[in-house]
DNA sequence: AGGACGATTAACT
DNA sequence: GTTAATCGTCCTC
């Protein structure tokens, strides 16, 4: 059973610790794999300085900005996919980022699009982890996550919040560093081990910041 | 038209 | 602990 669109229309804040625990299930390239969500981010829209959406609408950002319950998907690091749960009201752009999760089924496709891993621990440790397991890219953008009928669905919402969970920053991000928008399952071994901070900075750009 | 950088990962020392 | 990989996006000329 997908979850209802309207039980997705609340602000990112919101949404997101009661996203853990909910299952997404990817049906792209033939196999069936599903992932328990462990550990998720919200991106408040154009008010939040480290969100896609915060400078106004884009080609990129564009479905941010659409209803809730549709999947954005985007690539970073001329190498990396990632996805959220676009979540809000009608033009606003809030959305959870998925950042971990627990294999519950169709472990072997998920090894076979991560063939770096052999922990299953690891097989959607981080958000491009997670979305390489599910064979999640730029086809599944826009995919709408509460229709039974699409390649990947979001099913088993809890109806309460669960029971156990931690919070803290945002990992890799610089603006609004800060804010303790990270949520994740306290103790899940497949949370990730990934450190707030953002990227370093290269080595040819900003040299005279030091002093 | 040019360039900086990114909601990261894997492989190094 | 550090760093290369690798390119779309967006900002600034």
């Amino acid at each position: 059973m997908t979850v209802a669109r309207e039980r997705l229309a609340l602000p990112a804040l919101t949404l997101a610790p009661r996203l853990l625990g909910a299952v997404l299930i990817s049906d792209i390239g033939g196999s069936e794999v599903a992932l328990r969500l462990t550990e998720v981010e919200a991106y408040a829209g154009t008010s939040d300085p480290a969100s896609h959406a915060y400078r106004g609408p884009t080609r990129r950002n564009a479905v941010m900005f659409g209803p809730a319950g549709y999947l954005y998907c985007y690539f970073t690091y001329g190498m990396h996919w990632c996805a959220n749960v676009v979540c809000g009201d009608d033009g606003e752009a809030a959305a959870v980022l998925m950042r971990a999760g627990e294999v519950i089924a169709g472990i072997d496709a998920a090894r076979e699009r991560r063939t770096s891993s052999r922990a299953a621990r690891d097989l959607a440790q981080g958000p491009a982890r997670l979305a390489t397991c599910l064979g999640l890219d730029g086809a599944a953008n826009a995919v709408d996550l509460c229709d039974p009928a699409s390649v990947v669905r979001l099913e088993s919402m809890r109806a309460r919040r669960h029971p156990n969970i931690a919070s803290g920053p945002r990992v890799g991000i610089v603006a609004a560093a800060d804010r303790p928008w990270r949520f994740w399952l306290a103790g899940d071994e497949t949370v990730s081990t990934f450190k707030p901070g953002g990227r370093q900075r290269r080595s040819t750009t900003r040299q005279t910041e030091s002093s």
